[in-house]
DNA sequence: ACTGGATTTGGAATAATTCCAAGTCTTGAC
DNA sequence: GTCAAGACTTGGAATTATTCCAAATCCAGT
């Protein structure tokens, strides 16, 4: 039960996650995304914050939100909602889709078929499908109507 | 501005809805589903609440959470939670995927092409998009085999 | 009309998240 | 190295969204 992911290779993500944004590299910070690099499922923030906590006696629930924000943000981890009930988090950064079990509440990584690379997917044995959906998210034509119409300089 | 859906129209599908699950044609229930369906966005809880109580001001807070409820039940709306904040309703009944905007937070439907049928859809001019994916709803490998197990009559 | 169960209601309780003001740490200028 | 300014963290209060609950009301069947 060793760590599966090197903390060097964590530290360098995390600076370059950061980097991008101007944002700094703190002991915070590296323990949370450390914690949710380590065991890849999808915690809620409360579940995130027990985890860090343990090893981290200090840290705050109010750092944890913050922090899963500025992740979000740098496109270090994703954020999952797919539910009532508190937001999960993901940090599989492998392009791929998701399963939300109705039984037991689970949300499951579903990957892309590598060969085919898009919309081609394996779903692993012993998934019963009820219902699927796409997802979109971007910008809506009046929003960006506003943006080019008011000439704004940013993003 | 007159009623878009005529309400005998909005009648039968409730009674439909309802009486396969063995429950009561109301005045709440039949109000609050014609709310819905008279403006098609995807409100809240809280906003399905105040469109609904103008016209009957005895109405509660409570009643809509239970009928938003019954009526997803029913299979006569569906839930719409796409990131944090209230969840939304759809009384949309065409198959049709999600875009949410993130900039207003508004949602929109995405309609697929009536000619391919599937996966293809018209992604109507203005949107863009920044990411999208793909959600599943069922039960897991886990939940199935257990039920399968277990062997239990129901559902 | 009467009864049992379903439904509605207002308000209390809970869960999840956000806000805030005070303390701490880090960085860059001198 | 010292210092100031700004970034970050923290605990707790506040807010938001939803759920829970017990009492009142309604309704269908008898
Ligand atoms: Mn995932
Ligand atoms: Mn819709
Ligand atoms: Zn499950
Ligand atoms: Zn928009």
């Amino acid at each position: 039960m060793a760590k599966k992911v090197p903390i060097d290779f964590v530290d360098e993500r995390l600076n370059q996650g950061l980097a991008k944004t101007g944002l700094r590299f703190t002991a915070q910070r590296r323990h949370i995304y450390n914690t949710l690099l380590q065991k890849r499922d999808h915690p809620s923030a409360e579940e995130v914050f027990m985890r860090a906590k343990a090893e981290m006696p200090e840290l705050s629930m109010a750092t944890v939100y913050n922090t899963l924000d500025t992740l979000v943000k740098c496109g270090l981890i994703r954020q999952v909602t797919h539910d009532r009930g508190p937001t999960r988090y993901c940090s599989n950064l492998q392009k791929h889709h998701h399963f939300y079990c109705n039984e037991c509440n689970g949300v499951f990584d579903i990957d892309v078929d590598p060969e085919t690379g898009e919309p081609e997917f394996h779903m692993p044995p012993g998934f019963t499908i009820s219902h699927w959906e796409i997802l979109f998210r971007g910008v809506c034509p009046e929003c960006n109507a506003k943006k080019n119409g008011a000439g704004s300089s940013r993003s």
